[in-house]
DNA sequence: CGGTTGTTGGGACAAATGTCCTTTTTTGAG
DNA sequence: CTCAAAAAAGGACATTTGTCCCAACAACCG
């Protein structure tokens, strides 16, 4: 459900508390409901989440929300922007109290750059998330929703995890109304 | 519509004539329909198109069919499945006849892990393919098929590419009945 | 030419989903 | 504790989409 990666966080873990980049790396903690990253803003700096679940969020200009992913320890922010250099894909907003490294784009570059494991990571984390996405969008477009619900209640148990029904709804890029009929038909069975 | 890569075509165009690497990368030719991947199998090696158009297509257990993206020259295929160690994600099949070069997956982990514009460039596509598909999978979520489906049309029209109806449908996620209406209601304007 | 097959277009009905509201329940601030 | 605001539940109706067909038309092979 969310995703989580340790060697990014034992990365930055090692990195801060070595103190040898003090001038690029940096704790940020925010609280529940503050936003991360905000469509359309220009990047200030790659954050990697230290403790805490944020889910990043398209605002369309119906006014509709759809989430893409929720994120944990572990988890970039900003890599995408800072790769093809362009403003903000998506809203990242704090789901839980949250606290981060901040890491400024130069010095990302320059991880990303010099650093052999880092670098293979972060191409297989890029690859990962386009299989997660790929898959998501397909099986949401061609399947009906309570099969899509069913996928999403059984990952939220796995994590101990519990959302709104706005935002459960936002995942499966529903109406709450057309939730709360999905989840009476499985209730009933 | 369908994307392509300058730098992979000219890098892959250098080195096959230059016949550096010749146990490595070889030229393969496909008619129309056939399949380059297979989803499911084990991937033989990873594809460049040289030219041609190929569509990426997820075939779910209920029988349906979902396109990912259509690919042209310069196009990386298989790449993530050699990045995450995985089987063919998707189905890719020729939409046109088509010619490839085929890189050993050794050596295309070579070249990702020595050449740096390479690397760079390999970022900065599955970024790219990443930003696009999660901005499709919101807007084909939240936003009518009509919209969907002149956004598609608008696309086609620029690179005066025509498609099937029903792959047309299984890019939208939709069926043929359902596209014709849509059709229909565009048409009437 | 005739027949077969694949593609396209659409009718009729059923099912799924959205829209608009109202009511109930829960939560949190003062 | 009390009240206001937010979250949850669901009724009624409209709209969208799918399912199951069948008919028309084009493409192709013997």
């Amino acid at each position: 459900m969310y995703r989580t990666n340790e060697y990014f966080y034992d990365f930055m873990e090692r990195l801060h508390s070595s103190g040898a980049a003090k001038d690029h790396v940096s704790l940020k903690a925010y609280r529940q409901g503050d936003y991360l990253l905000q469509q359309n803003s220009p990047l200030a700096r790659v954050l990697i989440i230290r403790e805490g679940i944020a889910k990043c969020i398209i605002n369309e200009e119906n006014g509709k929300d759809f989430i893409l992913a929720f994120l944990g320890t572990g988890q970039l922010l900003g890599e995408l922007e800072v790769l093809r250099n362009t403003r903000c894909l998506n809203n990242v907003q704090a789901l839980t109290s949250l606290v981060a490294y901040a890491v400024s784009v130069p010095y990302f570059r320059h991880i990303v750059e010099t650093d052999k494991a880092f670098n293979a990571m972060l191409l297989q984390e890029l690859a990962n998330r386009l299989a997660i996405t790929s898959t998501r969008a397909s099986l949401q477009q061609l399947y009906t929703v309570e099969h899509g619900l069913r996928n999403l209640l059984r990952l939220l148990q796995q994590q101990h995890m519990t959302l709104s029904k706005e935002d459960m709804a936002a995942y499966l890029g529903i109406t709450v109304r057309s939730l709360n009929r999905a989840l009476k038909t499985i209730g009933e069975e």
